[in-house]
DNA sequence: TTAACCTATGACAGCGCTGTCATTACTTGA
DNA sequence: TCAAGTAATGACAGCGCTGTCATAGGTTAA
């Protein structure tokens, strides 16, 4: 193929390829984008022409003409977090081999930024767009809804959706956690828990509910901070926690990268898990079943959630409306040895 | 502002900013590309225009008539591994608050998706592109070096850069670590690989060459896979190795994620770190200091790669001739106690 | 048999912007 | 004083494609 690509720099445009065929552009332009409007002889032989000059449509003179760009705008707070990679992976997976695009935003955690994302993917006039949980700013929730795209909200299931959502309570997930470790004997459960975005607040509130609901919950088992999570911080709040409130037997964490850093932690404070301490993370990350000891986690559906929620995105781009615009995920609490007792 | 934003849902044109101030729309264009070229009582009036409209440039049709797009092209090929969320960041941190888009290409390990990526990204007329390391198939190097724009390589440094590069040598980081582990007295080192890129496979002729130097090369002691990396597989190799080659003292990981499993197989097995068995990682994550006991590894310097490569990027664009087109950014032993002896 | 209706194709304008080449009004130096 | 230069602005065409409407030829139903 591409026999006699770039004779000279020049761009091969649609013209090239319906003058090889002896066919007006617009009929090449429906080939491609209608092959069943066009009769199966000229489709094939538009085809071939395609091949052979190695043409590929311009992606801006299209989005100029029809007042549409092939780009997905897909929004996330971070994306070191390996929560995110995973659901980019799902977005990804899915979008690769459809004729869109993915133009990614990264709004750290901030309102304001995600706004200013937005308004520029929303100058692309987006095919579709694809942005994390429901705590848009009025402003942001306003832009939303007069994109004039599909829409869905990633990471959370809520009242309100924009259009479509794909997600979980990380509220009932936090809450079965709490409980699990209530079941197992643990009678002063604390919560660690970095950066305290939306999701992670919520998180806090099943795990605050579900401990108050045991009488088992006390203000000064919780540590939180808001710097970003990762491993070591885990192992510095846990020997804070255990400095300030001695009587914790099993620390219910944000994260599995704090829970690895209280593992760590406990190791080097000579905590036996899970007698003396109970550890139970969150997200299930492939490393939580492999440690020593395994430790218990909560799984949820991060790459499920991006491939889900790209396809309801394609099939509304394809002109079908979604049996359910509201899809809960569900969670799976992993109940390992770090909680076995 | 955007005091009039969408009257009717009609999009504010650069005609429209011209028609409010009284000039013609090339105007109003050299005010926002070329300011210097615009006398300032005009420029300070468009400006004032401009945000009481809320207008805001159609990229597409900037693309269209400029023949250039305002992307960036980006290959990598894994968005999971972190290696690689940290390049990213550091990308996009340098590259947010420019004009410039990033899109990004997952090639999956494979040169043939790399190809077929670079032929959607050349559709777009990209203004740059990053793409990782220097193993492209002769198509995709013969398609980058007529690209017609700025491109840096990544994560490596190498002979022929097909423009700009930055990086480090694989060969050398990996050498250094495996003369380490012999300095500290390990006389049977073991090498434990996945995935096995170009990269991965410079590192082990790193070790390999390092070790023979020494007299303690064993082909017994290398063990890979073409597995992707993970905790899990870490530990499952390790065990396979210490089966085969229970002789082994040491051993040097591709990268931390398999350093981590071998530290929990290591401990499942009652090995003692560092008297029994040194572990070595490779990148250096941010959890391998705080592991227990804490974990030597290479550290490599990702952000600062992602970050230096579009900066250079961003010079060319702007018309400068970087001092230097092919930069080392070294890595540093992160010696640990799990190998200090 | 004929009006009504499909099906396959084409003509045309225009999406919103920028490259190129004027044009106008000032400076400037000798 | 005037040719030559500079700074600031504008006119125009066209980037490559698609939406819309028109057209030609063939099919259908009554």
């Amino acid at each position: 193929m591409t026999d006699e690509s770039s004779p000279s720099g020049r761009r091969v445009t649609l013209a090239d390829v319906a003058a090889r065929v002896g066919v007006s552009a617009i009929t090449v332009s429906r080939a491609l984008r209608r092959p069943d409007m066009v009769s199966e002889r000229l489709r094939a032989q538009i085809g071939q022409a395609v091949r052979e000059l190695g043409y590929v449509p311009d992606p801006a003179a299209r989005a100029l003409a029809s007042r549409r760009s092939n780009v997905i705008g897909v929004i996330i707070p971070s994306i070191t977090n390996n929560v995110f990679s995973d659901v980019l992976t799902g977005i990804y997976d899915t979008i690769e081999g459809t004729p869109f695009d993915i133009q990614l935003g990264n709004s750290r955690y901030a309102e304001s930024k995600e706004e200013d994302i937005l308004r520029v993917f929303l100058s692309q006039r987006p095919a579709g767009l694809i942005v994390t949980g429901f705590d848009q700013s009025p402003v942001t929730r306003a832009l939303l809804e007069t994109a004039g795209c599909p829409i869905v909200q990633i990471m959370e299931t809520g009242e309100n959706p924009v259009d479509m959502m794909v997600g979980f309570s990380h509220f009932d997930a936090a809450g079965a956690a709490t409980r699990h470790l209530i079941e197992q004997g643990y009678r002063a459960p604390a919560f660690i828990g970095a950066r305290m975005d939306p999701r992670s607040q919520r998180r806090f509130q099943g795990y605050r509910a579900a401990a108050l609901a045991a009488g088992v919950f006390a203000e000064n088992r919780v540590l939180t901070t808001s710097e970003s999570s990762n491993v070591s911080l885990g192992a510095k709040l846990f020997a804070e926690l255990m400095a300030h409130a001695p009587e914790t037997d099993a620390v219910l964490c944000n994260n599995d990268d704090l829970a690895l850093g209280v593992l760590f932690e406990a190791r080097r404070l000579g905590l036996s898990i899970p007698d003396r301490l109970g550890i139970c993370g969150f997200n299930d990350l492939e490393m939580m079943a492999c440690a020593e000891p395994p430790v218990t986690s909560v799984r949820t559906f991060r790459q499920q959630m991006g491939k889900q929620g790209s396809e309801m995105l394609l099939a509304r781009l394809n002109g079908e409306s979604p049996a359910n615009p509201l899809v809960n995920l569900g969670y799976e609490l992993m109940v390992r040895r770090s909680t076995t007792r």
